[in-house]
Order: C-alpha cells, then sequence, then structure tokens
DNA sequence: GTAGTATATTAGCATATTCTAATATAATAT
DNA sequence: ATATTATATTAGAATATGCTAATATACTAC
C-alpha cells in the first residue's frame, strides 16, 4: 500500500499525507470550480468590469469601453469569458447589448469581493 | 472636457460613464491587489495549497510535494509566488521548510473560499 | 435593397505562465 | 572535510493569455 514518495525522510507523517489526499479528493470539483472563477477575477480588466456591476446592475459593451478606456473587441472578448464562466448574462436591447451579473452567483461574488 | 468616446451612439449616459470612471479610480489599488490575490488562488495547485493550509495548519514542502504528487520543484516555485503575494509565511526548522498561512490574510482569504 | 451603428469573432503576435531538468544552497551526520 | 537530505533557483520549452487589426454578424433607418 505504500505510495512513491517525493521525499524519503524518516519521520513523514503518513496519516497526514494520506488525510490531506483524501480531503484534496473530496473537495476536488469545489476546487476547480472556484479556481476558475479566480482566474476569471485574477484580470484586472475582468475585475473592474465585476467591480463595475457591483455597483452599476447592468452596462452595454459601449459603455464598458468608455469607462475602461479600451477598444471594443478586448472588452466583448473578456465579456465572452465572464458570460462562460457564469458570471455574467447579456440581453440584447435593439442594437445594444447589456451585461450584467448572473443572480445565481451574485451574492457569491459580493462574498467574495471585499 | 468630451472625453473620447469609442461609440457615438446619440443616448450616451454621460452622466454614468463619469462617475464609472472616478469609481474605478478610487477602488483602483483595491482592485489591483484584489487581482493579484485572485491570480494567485486562480491556479488550481496553488489554491489546492491554500485549502490545506486552511485545515492543516502548516506543511513542509515535502509533505505538499507528496500530496500534490508533484515534483519538488514547482511546489517550491508556487510556494514562492504565494509567500511573495503575501498569503503564506514560512519557517525553517532544520533542513525542513514550513509553510503555513500569513496571519494576516487568513480572514480574508477564510471569507473568500467557500 | 444600402448605409450606418453596436457587437462578436477570428488570426496573429507579444507576453506570461507553468512545467521539466539541471544545478545551487542550506542543514545534518559522519 | 564528505555524503546525504530538503529546499531553492535557473534556463528552457510548451502552452495560455490578452492585446491589435481585420472581418463578420445583427439590428436600425432610409
Amino acid at each position: 500500500m505504500k505510495e512513491d514518495l517525493s521525499c524519503s525522510r524518516v519521520d513523514v507523517d503518513t496519516k497526514l499525507i494520506e488525510s490531506a489526499k483524501l480531503f484534496l479528493e473530496q473537495k476536488n470539483i469545489e476546487i476547480e470550480q472556484n479556481a476558475k472563477i479566480f482566474s476569471l477575477l485574477g484580470n484586472e480588466v475582468r475585475l473592474k468590469i465585476i467591480y463595475l456591476f457591483l455597483k452599476y446592475e447592468k452596462m452595454c459593451v459601449c459603455d464598458l469601453s468608455d469607462v475602461l478606456q479600451m477598444k471594443q473587441s478586448p472588452i466583448s472578448q473578456h465579456l465572452r469569458k465572464l458570460k462562460d464562466g457564469g458570471l455574467l448574462k447579456n440581453q440584447r436591447e435593439g442594437m445594444t447589448v447589456f451585461y450584467f451579473l448572473n443572480e445565481n452567483v451574485q451574492n457569491d461574488l459580493k462574498g467574495i469581493i471585499r
């Protein structure tokens, strides 16, 4: 049953190692999901967008482009990632597409940020 | 005083745009700091390490290498980033270096995770 | 239909990230 | 001193990320 250990130290706490491995296996899905969310929030532009939606509810691509002083293309690309990641939803009104927080994660985000 | 806008729509809510820009400027430092933390937590290996320290208090590089089943080198590299980012501290005991959560961010992390 | 506006997508490039492999450093034991 | 163990650092390669520039799509107005 001995697993290969990277260090051959004598005083390994094998109980701890096995317990910790089991712990990580049990938390694996949660960790993967959270890592995905954190990696989305780990980009300054995207985090600014989330901050904006926590304050202003909804904005269109054009507004964001103006506020962030970036071209429309990278804004659209970030919004797509946030939408694919489940953090945002959008809604078209004529030519304009408004983005806003996905209500399913709104409280999570409020808890995570600040 | 008119700033250049990326979209020439007629019904721009200039008040909103200016308010949002000011808001982001005021939050800028907080956003930069948080984005840095989120980008650290956005890597699965590093997030697993943080989960482990939220449960087990402290572990050595060797333990982590065994638990995560990764070579010592990448573990050390991740630990360095987490330490540089202020999330971890370490303490040498003989040949062994133990890492643990920086007590200054422990509560923040508990709030952020889960 | 055409023209104009808002948004989305794509290709390509520059940079960042994360691993491997090798080597360096630090501490212990002999 | 040398040998061994634990950790840290470095160079390099593979992949991921995020921008620019160009183009495509969707809607509106004429």
